[in-house]
RNA sequence: UCCUCGGUAGCUCAACGGUAGAGCGUUCGGCUGUUAACCGAAAUGUUGGGGGUUCGAAUCCCUCCCGAGGAGCCA
């Protein structure tokens, strides 16, 4: 018996006999001839069964395979331009594995609330495929490019004692003798005693906010990668994201044709990502924008209308940085020309995409970070640890975050967050 | 948390005070090259829950539940 063949396999196989096993994807009878696409491996090809080449019991499953049945086929390859994707097989024999009817998400129009309540199902249609192929690449590349660039992987803990930025936004849990536990919101805190270690570290791994948001640009679960690096300074931290930033586009142009046309996403969109990226100090994103026309004050921060607007001047990425200090987190350096801005920047994704980088130098001095702690008012006990990165060899040090779910967004032109994690976890729901 | 819109067949929707319907899906039949095929037939309903107005409510009113879009916050 030949061995079972994949999908993505057969263009190199034109002519010769094979056993494919997958879904129905689609399926069509026309009399004497019928027509199976089959997907396997995130990929699909066209059988072709015809009466006079089967046998009866073949012939049957052709006519009662609903879709998404599981089936079995041997046939041989052949090229015929008749045929999506020029390769088809021609089917000797045809067994049904497992037979399905009614199978609830048809090849018609669905409402969001049915596709999300069927999400375990939904990932099987091409849309969903396509994203998720897009979001592994990203997932491996930047892996790639941390691990190219000699930063040590350093998974930093989901369980969490109170607070890095205030409790109101984190889960919580019961945690044993010690109260309460909180699912991490960032993985920085820990990153930066890492730095100390290794030198050049990263972490990537989920994050929870318990924020009430009910956007297209929020999830309670995400996926966030945040390098960190010691002596690395602000510009050295532009630079980072900004390369950072391109590489990632570039896999995604490399590696993912097939699934961005699927998308039909603009790859020239894509293509545009490329270094230097516009850069703006705050105080000129709000000249920027009062030019447009909007009322923003100096001091105030951007909304998602002005994001979008910022970015509608320019074709790629667009950085903005040395943000008033008072709407940044307590531990970002001070600008050393003007110590009421911070050495913060933020990365904005064009298309409306919204914020996809945030980062910032971060304060290294034992004294500055001990008096920031206490204007924020938090428990100075809790971060006695964070304090001591400062007490034993301190260094400069920087570093950011990027949210994997918008940046896949971004480059699969999808609008939503929802679409480009496999199971989204969003404030009404958490099921399935 | 706030604002807006919505909930009718498995799905997407129509009917908007007077007998609850269509398309798709499903089942059955037809067709030798289909691309979300096409043609014919059939089955499928506690109109989100509760209360009210009315001779009569899917339709009007009250209330609760659920969903979608947006805002704030953020990545």
């Amino acid at each position: 018996m030949t061995e079972w063949k994949s999908i993505p396999e057969l263009g190199g196989l034109i002519g010769q006999q094979v056993r494919l096993r997958g879904w129905v994807d689609g399926r069509r009878s026309s009399g004497r001839i019928g027509f199976i696409r089959l997907r396997d491996s995130g990929a699909t090809v066209q059988l072709v069964v015809s009466r006079k080449e089967v046998d009866d019991a073949s012939w049957e499953v052709l006519q009662h395979a609903g879709q998404e049945s599981t089936i079995a086929a041997s046939g041989t390859v052949a090229a015929d331009p008749r045929s999506p994707g020029g390769v088809e097989v021609q089917v000797s024999c045809l067994a049904l594995v497992h037979g399905t009817e009614a199978y609830p998400i048809t090849p018609k129009e669905h409402g969001t609330a049915f596709l999300m309540d069927n999400r375990h199902l939904w990932l099987r249609s091409s849309r969903q495929r396509a994203v998720l192929r897009i979001r592994s690449e990203v997932c491996h590349a930047i892996h790639d490019f941390h691990r190219e660039r000699g930063y040590y992987l350093v998974d930093s803990p989901i369980l969490t004692p109170a607070a890095c930025e205030g409790t109101s936004t984190l889960f919580e849990t019961p945690y044993f003798d010690h109260g309460s536990a909180f699912l991490s919101q960032s993985g920085q805190l820990y990153l930066e005693p890492a730095a100390a270690a290794l030198g050049k570290v990263y972490c990537f791994g989920p994050t929870f906010r318990a924020e009430k948001s009910k956007t297209r640009r929020h999830l309670m679960e995400f996926w966030m990668v945040e390098p960190e690096a010691a002596f690395l300074d602000f510009e050295g931290l532009c630079v980072l994201a900004e390369d950072f930033l391109v590489y990632l586009a570039g896999r995604v142009l490399e590696n993912c044709g097939e699934p961005l046309a699927i998308l039909e996403r603009d790859t020239s969109k894509l293509e545009a990502i490329q270094g230097p990226f516009p850069r703006l100090r705050y105080a000129e994103a709000i000249e920027l924008l009062r030019r447009q026309g909007s009322g923003i004050e100096f001091g105030e921060d951007f909304g998602a209308p002005e994001e979008t607007s910022i970015t509608r001047e320019f074709d790629r990425p667009v950085m903005i940085t040395h943000y008033p200090a008072s709407l940044k987190a307590f531990y970002m350096e001070p600008d050393p020309d003007d110590p009421s801005l911070a050495l913060a920047l933020d990365v904005i994704a064009p298309e409306g995409y919204g914020e996809i980088i945030g980062g910032s130098q971060r304060i290294h001095d034992h004294d500055l970070l001990l008096a920031r702690l206490k204007e924020h008012d938090l428990p100075l006990d809790a971060f006695q640890w964070y304090l001591d990165i400062r007490r034993y060899g301190t260094f400069e040090h920087s570093g950011f975050g990027m949210g994997v779910e918008r940046f896949v967004a971004w480059m699969a032109g999808v609008p939503h967050l929802r679409e480009t994690i496999p199971y989204p976890r969003t404030m009404d729901r958490i099921y399935p």
